[in-house]
DNA sequence: CAAGAACACGCAATCGATTGCGTGTAATTT
DNA sequence: AAATTACACGCAATCGATTGCGTGTTCTTG
């Protein structure tokens, strides 16, 4: 068996079967019109000879190249890691490969990405935006071509785009109400770039626990960084606790600043939950790392990557057909530890 | 500017300026029998006219897809996650794609991926072994088509292989050695399935750290798992703490059971570093967030992938050329943290 | 000034699988 | 038994870019 496998085609096998390639495509096709006994010996030979089909060919005749494309910041992180892992087997399973790009949170390579992956002909996108992207027109190349884009994490706010994504005012104001009520009077917020919806949403949704609650709205203990790195984390608490009147609470949008700013806060001597209690956002690995135990918000990486995907293939399938539910909003639950647990 | 891009192609361009396609694509491709206003005219109309080239006809007719496959156990996981960043950055550098994929440490799932790989006619393949593969004649379909396969981090135990991997019996040697300096008199080895050559070579290098120590070699403190989870780290720390001569460190072979034996050793009131010495290997991020900090081994995932991926590039060029270094080594150093250090 | 070189471009085949249409044979119907 | 229908398969075009070979034009040189 398996004697060569090198550039062996329909073509070898429809020669040694003394049939036609058409035949012997539709047999490995299993088209109706071909005979069972034809199949079968079609079959036994493809697998003798260790036949495997050039999905390049035929991409090219089919115009369908079974491929989903990925573009993200950067791979290597908790979050984004996850959500490809979701996408890749819910793509796999499906029949499709996932190519990957990374923008490095940058613009310009976001666009030279995309554009590489459209030379590709992918049957479908999955993007999660770089930081400071917030002009779209790079992905009107696929919108003229009928290329579904599906937007998640850090997706565009614009109406009539396809998205999935989480409900982070929701999350964002019961991670603010838990603090509050294990007894938080003064809440400072750490977010991400404001143009941002998911980190704008989250700002909103804390304001409107602390407006629900009667608490003061303070302007001054509301940051955003554009990158909320461990360094901005460390800065970020470094400053709220030099004011005169600190914070005893922080809702963090991630978790990795949340847990610098723990570290921080410790190295100063600070008592955690105590004085300052913390939440962060993400439910990363480390927040059972970090002592004490960061609460988080549970974002569901994988699942999302999973419903991504199969927004794109039913997109997909019904090519053009009027689409009326373009978003898909995924549940998150809070996770309490130790860093905001007071009672 | 940017009519339509939906299926244009060089025969449209060709048409709207009376010229062959032929010499439309020599004229992108910057072929020399091409005169300069041509050249020059052609581009204008194609950067106007929104033009891309169809990468799968083009894949068809030069029988190069200019992608690289990625076949890994999970892709989020710290070190996979960062090796596959690494890959991705490299491999688009040189204008290739890079096509993933995840084995769930199954070797059946392996199997099956690497045929859909194998379909997509990739240009080159970069393996990390699933833990239980043992057999490896599932790649002879890539020999055999002399597609380039590079295997890094889980490689298999053979020669005339492609490996890009670091020196796990030095890094574990010193890494054992370290805990001596420190005053360890028995260190215990926590160790991953033994039939992977990493692991086996981190075991070795511990053993022989020992003996070059004059100190015993006790097979009942030399403990492997199958998976190194929290789970099996919290396990394995119970069940040696538990026995009658305890050891007073421990070499782990992966970080993220080396934290579960620090959060276990903590609970059970062990003084980590007096009391117990431990040591990890990968240095992930979480090496940073624990209390004590881990000790790791650096391993350089990000190189490893960019190496990886220019050992599969330069198989391809010289394409059947008898390759006499087909191994590259890369450099790890020691990573000393409070969670190892007494003095 | 003639001949060879350099230049510029087109023709048509090719990569491997798919598919609309057509043809011949066997099975079924009335 | 003649006429439909179903069945089984082949021909040739097609997807879009690439490329070996051939042809006509312009330039250089002895």
């Amino acid at each position: 068996m398996e004697e060569r496998k090198k550039g062996l085609t329909i073509y070898d096998l429809a020669e040694e079967l003394k049939l036609s390639p058409s035949t012997v495509s539709r047999a490995l096709n299993d088209h109706h019109s071909i005979g069972k006994k034809t199949k079968k010996a079609v079959k036994k030979l493809a697998k003798e000879r260790g036949y495997r089909p050039n999905a390049i060919a035929s991409s090219l005749r089919t115009n369908r190249s079974n491929t989903i494309g990925i573009l993200v910041s950067w791979i290597n992180r908790p979050f984004i890691s996850s959500l490809i892992s979701g996408i890749e087997k819910e793509a796999r399973a499906k029949g499709y490969q996932a190519i990957i790009s990374q923008s490095h949170d940058s613009t310009e390579l976001e666009i030279d990405n995309l554009q590489a992956l459209y030379d590709s002909r992918i049957s479908a996108l999955i993007v999660s935006l770089a930081m400071g992207t917030t002009d779209y027109s790079h992905f009107d190349l696929f919108k003229d071509s009928d290329i579904p884009v599906v937007f998640v994490d850090r997706i565009p706010d614009m109406l009539n785009i396809n998205k999935v994504q989480i409900n982070n005012f929701n999350a964002a104001f019961e991670a603010t109400e838990h603090l509050i009520e294990q007894g938080c009077k003064r809440v400072a917020h750490f977010g991400g770039a404001s143009h941002q919806s998911i980190y704008k949403d989250r700002m909103l949704g804390y304001v409107a626990a602390l407006k629900k609650n009667n608490l003061e709205v303070d302007e001054a203990i509301i940051l955003n960084a554009n990158s909320l790195s461990e360094e901005e984390g460390t800065r970020l608490t470094e400053y709220v606790l030099n004011m005169d009147n600190p914070p005893d609470g922080i809702f963090c949008a991630n978790d990795k600043a949340a847990v610098s700013a723990i570290q921080y806060a410790k190295k100063r001597g600070i008592k955690i939950p105590e004085e300052l209690a913390i939440i962060g956002f993400n439910n990363d690995p480390i927040c059972e790392i970090i002592d004490p135990p960061l609460s988080s918000v549970h974002h569901p990486a994988q699942e999302m990557g999973k419903a991504a995907v199969q927004k794109a293939l039913s997109m997909i399938e019904q090519n053009g057909t009027s689409e009326t539910n373009n978003r898909v909003i995924l549940d998150t639950h809070l996770v309490i530890r130790a860093s905001s647990k007071r009672k």
